[in-house]
RNA sequence: GGCCCGUUGGUGAAGCGGUUAACACAUAUGCCUUUCACGCAUACAUCCACGGGUUCGAAUCCCGUACGGGUCACCA
């Protein structure tokens, strides 16, 4: 890297944190911290209508729970401030200007009706996209004086210059380049004194000295209006990557309003999904690294971090990957750790208060394995919590097997238990099945449906132990009468 | 429609001119724990969207077609 490496992620305080905005933050935080460099967050509010109450809290908060953390931010200024475009602008104002007095932009005294007008028009004559056509390009003085009598406001529109071709490489996509004729003359300063978008990013990005920018592909189309402005005002562009989209199982691009997908990053850590597995899932959605591994800690995937090793094509969100890998982390976590991730799942929906700590130390070491977030633990325990039912044909079943006996002979071996520890409720299931010629499915099936009213679930004896011998040997009973 | 981009198994994804086309998820089967779950093992692309070309040789390079996506605002 010929430049210190500085990156940013420039979000709109317009919404929360969501799936596409925390994959363009990861990359760009992997790249700056890969190469030693700041990772600066900055906030897009231009579009003042939009902007949302929290939503710059909101953002930064949950870039922090996925362990992303800037180094730069409107509340850790560093000595690129301000960092949110509302506070600057009138340096917009002022660059603007400057391309006024150089002649590369001008004043615009259009109305909005008569810009629909013209795009009605145009789309009449079967254009697809609108044109303006620089209508207020070489107004005189006179008609200006006239306009702003006439109480318009006018904006400040960019001189496209279609001669020009702008190239570029991409570090994702390799040399890319767009004509200046593809380009209407667009605006930089709204009639409302705020910059547009794309004016703003580029001083922006020069003043900040980002070096690189890593963002979404639909980005791809503003980079040429952003290379006319450095261009004009002598300023060094940073290089450009653009990721690919996130598209959901349809390989649609993901919506707002797409709800076969999680979309925001509050959610998963409302369901209990462990911020190293999201940082580890999300790096892995549209890039790969050398070799076979895919779960990698947060300092392993900085190291191995190569922008080089971008894709160019479309990365699925897929939500089993994902489960695998948090199921992963999950399995790796402490036992208080655990607890402090599903406890509070479970307190919302049952009544633990005659629960001891131990029986919910165990019923949560019983699931991790299979546990792929917090708040699936609810479904898993669910039937500790439900009343004690037979089906007609849970019953059917037991006369089938011929299960009475089995069943009272359970019991006795229960009610010698002194301490009813799941290895010893195993012996005794055991012996039971040794004493009758039981075995596997035989044995265990009815065993379980008498103690637990279910016929499937986690390992039986620990499930014996967690209901408890009093409750156990009760529900028994209960199997037997219906015999 | 213009411009830009993509297309490898059910899914994600390696691969960069010569490979038995990695690996992972999912699925199936088997083993293990005398059920389940976990774990382990094995199987699963007659072949890289299609058609041409270049080459001794192409998933890999070139052209075209199809399909998919992005973008064409006083939104960011």
């Amino acid at each position: 890297m010929d430049r210190k490496v500085r990156v940013r992620y420039a979000p709109s305080p317009t919404g929360h944190l969501h799936i596409g905005g925390a994959r363009t933050a990861l990359f760009n935080y992997l790249f700056a911290k890969h190469y030693d460099g700041d990772f600066i967050f900055r906030l897009e509010d231009t579009d003042i209508d939009r902007n949302i109450e929290g939503g710059e809290a909101s953002q930064l908060d949950n870039l922090s729970w996925l362990g992303i953390i800037p180094d730069e931010s409107p509340l850790k200024p560093g000595k690129y401030g301000p960092y949110r475009q509302t506070e600057k602008l009138d340096v917009y104002r002022e660059y603007a200007q400057k391309l006024i007095d150089m002649g590369l932009a001008y004043e615009c005294y259009c109305t909005s009706e008569e810009l629909d007008a013209s795009r009605k028009k145009q789309e009449s004559e079967g254009k697809f996209s609108f044109r303006y056509e620089k209508t207020c390009l070489n107004l005189s003085e006179e008609q200006k004086a006239k306009y702003k009598e006439e109480g318009r406001i006018p904006s400040i529109r960019f001189n496209v210059d279609e001669n020009k071709v702008y190239t570029w490489y991409d570090i994702v996509r390799g040399e890319i380049s767009v004509a200046g004729k593809d380009i209407s003359d667009w605006v930089i300063i709204k009639s409302n004194g705020i910059a547009t978008y794309n004016f703003c990013v580029s001083i922006d990005d020069a003043q900040m000295e980002i070096s690189h920018v890593f963002r979404g592909e639909e980005h791809i189309s503003n980079t040429p209006k952003q290379m006319m402005i450095y261009e004009s005002l002598g300023l060094q562009a940073p290089s450009f990557g653009h990721l690919t989209l996130i598209v959901n199982e349809e390989r649609k691009k993901l919506s707002k309003r797409d709800e076969t997908i999680m979309q925001f990053i509050s959610q998963y850590k409302e369901e209990g999904y462990l911020p190293e597995a999201m940082f580890n899932f999300f790096s892995l959605l549209g890039w790969s690294p050398e070799g076979e591994d895919e779960i990698f800690t947060k300092d392993e995937i900085i190291k191995l971090f190569d922008e080089t090793r971008l894709s160019k094509s479309p990365s699925m969100f897929d939500k089993g990957k994902l489960h695998w890998i948090n199921n992963h982390y999950i399995k790796e976590l402490e036992e208080d750790k655990l607890q402090a991730l599903c406890l509070p799942f479970m307190e919302k929906e049952f009544d633990l208060l005659n629960k001891s700590d131990e029986w919910k130390k165990d019923i949560l070491e019983l699931f991790k394995p299979q546990l792929n977030y917090g708040l699936e633990i609810i479904e898993l325990v669910r039937p500790f919590f439900e009343e004690y039912q037979l089906e007609e044909a849970d019953i059917e079943f037991l006369k089938e097997t011929d299960s009475k006996e089995l069943l009272e002979t359970i019991i006795i071996g229960f009610e010698e238990l002194s301490e009813f520890k799941a290895t010893d409720i195993k012996e005794v299931i055991m012996t039971s099945g040794k004493e009758l010629g039981k075995k596997g499915k035989n044995l265990f099936m009815p065993a379980r449906l008498a103690i637990s009213s279910k016929r499937s679930g986690a390992d039986l004896a620990t499930v014996a132990q967690l209901i408890g011998k009093e409750e156990s040997i009760n529900n028994i009973k209960k199997a037997i009468e219906t015999l």
